[in-house]
DNA sequence: TTGTATGCGTTATCAT
DNA sequence: ATGATAACGCATACAA
């Protein structure tokens, strides 16, 4: 027991072959109960572990994932990330990492990963898909795509409706008496950005408003650039009333810059957010927002996978999951106009 | 080009032998200019790509280490991770993600990998040593640890000062003129709890002010503890006019509370907080609070762990990275009294 | 500089 | 129910 045992040695100790050895281990094949109980004694004897590289090369598999995102540190990767990991060890698979930084070179590494064996599939909540080796149009191999919609590829998708939260969320507003409904859009090339954009038009015109178009400013998903948004918005000669951003993190630049300028939040301004990240809640006004099931989103992706791993093909090609409008103190009735 | 090439493919194709194939794969021999000619046109035709998976089984390591933290959704351990990650490429490791979720078993599972060959490293934000198996007191694997230190083990650390760091927060505090100066402290259990109400201890005692037991309320490192935690403290009958908390977290949610008693910050309570979490700047008012390098503690701690890696023991038992005092809104001098 | 041959630790096939 | 043995794909010792 001094270094590694290895199953030839757990065979020798037990009096039996490797192979039974390997049956036991792998549930692959009966065993005696007699030479179970032997084996099961030569396994703590020996304090034997299962080269599981060998075990890989062998079957052909690493039970391992890859999920690829921009920047984990971003809670909305993080929290996606904790649903994937929680339901990838339930079903026995391993979560690397792949920080992509938004830089291809560092997406093609990782997808590299899936070619030489380190993973088996790969989830994308990056919005685009990664260049596979030079292995031209070759079968692509299992991948789950989370959110954010990839273009020029027809994966299977786990996400939410995009639209339909936003248009709830603009709903909220119209409900509350606000007429001049302004938007924080995110960055111009993102699906998401359309989507979202595309639901707040959807609710204003379904209240009989032309959404004008200065009423839309576009940032990056940052706070900061949720503030320099809305220091447009608030300059216009007829200010909005409401924002609808679209993350809560520009929500919150939005706040913070309109309270620089002396504004009270919230009957100066009303302001909802997407996402429900854990801040939102302990902001000053607690922000309302649209939550989405970030954990949920994350265990549904790593099952439609792991049906993909199975060989089976995925339920559906769209996994829409329901958002909650989470109301809190950023929006009020309109009052005074 | 159907099914997966293999080394032997790509030499047979080349007309040279496997042996040389892999030398110019490895860089581990010489290889002629002719023959590394010959090998690229092959490579190129068969699209070959490695097997990662035969190669780790020959070399006998796997490449990959493995990162515990508590919760990837918390800022603090996101940001390191991005660390270790940035680093753990840039010398050719992958990383795996254990979410151990403060869970024994977990933590148990994942250190399994170390045993069994899926990882060859560990790194630990966690605080406590997982159970390696039954394998008794066998040598260990490479383990560094972030942050935390574990008890009952003498493993590399990579951390900071927290006493001194906290001592600064207070001494900032001081500086503005506060004598009555709170702290919400973090778990009871924790390391850091102990060492960062040292340095606040110290750094009062150093200004000749006797810290006082009702001064110190516990929290567990959550908003809403904070919270709970600044309620108490300011029902004193003598509160105090200033609070440092152990971490944003909690110095966030003692804000929340000292905001809905009515209070106005920073001029009827100065707060500060510990670890600068990108947050921190977008409260209302904008955190002071000491800045941890996360991002290059998850860097040291994944260079700390290369050195053990290729055998070498690491350079110091302790590496403490700077911290910064990071002032901003959320403290300001004793006025009034 | 190159090739041959063996082993890394499992699993799976095929007999027995 | 069990055992012998051939892969899995690569790296290296050694010989040439």
């Amino acid at each position: 027991m001094d270094k590694r045992a290895k199953m030839t040695d757990v065979a020798a100790l037990a009096g039996v072959s490797v192979a039974t050895v390997s049956r036991l281990l792998a549930a692959s094949g009966p065993v005696s109960a007699k030479a179970r109980r032997r084996i099961e004694k030569a396994l703590q004897a020996t304090g034997y572990t299962l080269n599981s590289v060998a075990r890989s090369l062998r079957r052909r598999e690493s039970r391992a994932i890859i999920v690829i995102v921009p920047d984990i540190s971003q809670a909305f990767f993080a929290l996606v990330l904790r649903g994937i990991e929680e339901r990838a060890i339930a079903v026995g698979y391993s979560v690397l990492i792949g920080n992509s930084a938004d830089d291809r070179k560092r997406e093609a590494l990782y997808a590299e990963h899936l070619m030489t064996g380190r993973a088996d599939g790969l989830i994308l909540i990056n919005g685009r898909l990664p260049r596979f080796g030079v292995s031209g149009k070759a079968a692509l191999p299992p991948i789950v795509v989370v959110s954010e919609r990839v273009r020029g590829a027809s994966l299977p998708l786990v996400g939410v409706d995009n639209v339909g939260a936003s248009a709830m969320a603009v709903r909220h507003l119209l409900e509350q008496g606000h007429r001049r409904i302004a938007h924080i859009a995110g960055s111009p090339g993102n699906t998401m950005t359309a989507e979202r954009r595309a639901g707040y038009r959807r609710a204003l015109r379904d209240a009989n408003i032309v959404p004008m178009r200065e009423w839309i400013a576009y940032g990056d998903f940052s706070v900061e650039s949720g503030a320099r948004a809305a220091h447009a918005l608030l300059a216009l000669p007829e200010p909005p009333t409401a924002i609808f951003a679209a993350n809560d993190d520009m929500a919150i630049g939005a706040m913070n810059m309109a309270k620089s300028r002396g504004m009270r939040l919230p009957s100066d301004l009303s302001v909802v957010g997407f996402d429900d990240v854990p801040f939102a809640a302990s902001y000053d006004p607690p922000l309302s927002t649209i939550r989405q099931p970030f954990f949920e989103m994350g265990a549904a992706a790593m099952d439609v996978l792991h049906k993909l791993l199975k060989g089976q093909a995925p339920g559906s090609e769209r996994l829409l999951l329901p958002v909650q409008l989470t109301v809190r103190q950023s929006t009020s009735r309109l009052t005074s106009e």
